[in-house]
DNA sequence: GTTAATGATTGTGC
DNA sequence: GCACAATCATTAAC
C-alpha cells in the first residue's frame, strides 16, 4: 500500500510541479493560513472570482495608498492583479480536483486491499485526512506565492509612482503665467505656493522644484525663454501687467525674502552665482 | 534610436 | 531651510 500511495504522490508532484513533503512532516499552523487568506481576500485574490473583482482590486489599490479615479498604471495595476486572481483560482481549482481525484484512487486501492486483509473504516478516516492536509498544505504553498506575487505587483506599482510625470499642460501655463508675470521676483512665497500647488494638482515642493528649475534655466538661456516670456506677456497683457507692477512695487518697498531686486531679464549675480 | 525638454535629486553655500 | 547648480532619469517629439 505505501509505495503505491508514494507513487501516486509522486505522480502528483510532477503533476502539480509542487514539492510535496513526507506523511509524518507536521503541516503548517492553521493561523498562518488564515492570515495569508486574510491577506488574499484584502487583497481581492481570493474569494469569488466573479462580479466584485475590480471593486476589489481597486480596493487594494486604495490600501496601496493611490487614487482610485484615474491614470493608466491605476488600470494597469488593476489588469495585473486580475491575472493573478485568475491563475490563483485556476491553479487552486486544479488542485482540489487533484486531491478528489486522488482521494478516489486511494479508496479504490483500499477497496482492493481490503480483499486480501481487513481495513478498519478508522485506516481508512485516516489515510484521507493524510490527503487533505496534504493538499491543504499545497493550496499554502499556492496562497504564498500568490501573496508574494501581489506585494511585489504592489511595491512595483509604488515604484511606477515615483517615476516622473510630466504637469499637465494646464499646470505647466499657470506656473509659467505666474513665472513670467512675477519675472522681476520670481521667488513665490510659501502661501503662493501653495495657492499653486492647490490650482496645478502638485505638491508645494513640486511647485518649489519646479521654479528653482525655471529660474536657473531661464537664467541660462533667456534668449531662448524671451519668446516664451513675450507669449506669456501678451497672454496675460492687462491683468499680468498689473499684477507685475504690483509685484515689482511690493519686491521694492517689503520683501525682506526677495534675493532679487533687480529682476531676472538683467540680473545681478553674487561672486557665488546667487541672484542678488 | 537620438535628442531636447523636463521633473526630481543631490551637493553646496549662505 | 532655502536657493542655486549640476546631474540623473524619464518623457515626448522627431
Amino acid at each position: 500500500m505505501k509505495p503505491a500511495l508514494f507513487s501516486v504522490l509522486c505522480e502528483i508532484k510532477e503533476k502539480t510541479g509542487l514539492s510535496i513533503r513526507g506523511a509524518q512532516e507536521e503541516d503548517p499552523p492553521d493561523p498562518q493560513l488564515m492570515r495569508l487568506d486574510n491577506m488574499l481576500l484584502a487583497e481581492g485574490v481570493a474569494g469569488p472570482e466573479k462580479g466584485g473583482g475590480s471593486a476589489a482590486a481597486a480596493a487594494a489599490a486604495a490600501a496601496a495608498g493611490s487614487p482610485t479615479d484615474n491614470s493608466i498604471e491605476h488600470s494597469d495595476y488593476r489588469a495585473k492583479l486580475s491575472q493573478i486572481r485568475q491563475i490563483y483560482h485556476t491553479e487552486l481549482e486544479k488542485y482540489e480536483q487533484a486531491c478528489n481525484e486522488f482521494t478516489t484512487h486511494v479508496m479504490n486501492l483500499l477497496r482492493e486491499q481490503s480483499r486480501t486483509r481487513p481495513i478498519s473504516p478508522k485506516e481508512i478516516e485516516r489515510m484521507v485526512s493524510i490527503i487533505h492536509r496534504k493538499f491543504s498544505s499545497i493550496q499554502m504553498q499556492l496562497k504564498q506565492s500568490t501573496c508574494e506575487a501581489v506585494m511585489i505587483l504592489r511595491s512595483r506599482f509604488l515604484d511606477a509612482r515615483r517615476k516622473r510625470r510630466n504637469f499637465s499642460k494646464q499646470a505647466t501655463e499657470i506656473l509659467n503665467e505666474y513665472f513670467y508675470s512675477h519675472l522681476s521676483n520670481p521667488y513665490p512665497s510659501e502661501e503662493a505656493k501653495e495657492e499653486l500647488a492647490k490650482k496645478c494638482s502638485i505638491t508645494v515642493s513640486q511647485v518649489s522644484n519646479w521654479f528653482g528649475n525655471k529660474r536657473i534655466r531661464y537664467k541660462k538661456n533667456i534668449g531662448k525663454f524671451q519668446e516664451e516670456a513675450n507669449l506669456y506677456a501678451a497672454k496675460t497683457a492687462v491683468t499680468a501687467a498689473h499684477a507685475a507692477a504690483a509685484a515689482v512695487q511690493n519686491s521694492q518697498t517689503n520683501s525682506p525674502t526677495t534675493p532679487n531686486s533687480g529682476g531676472y531679464p538683467a540680473p545681478c549675480y553674487q561672486s557665488d552665482g546667487r541672484i542678488q
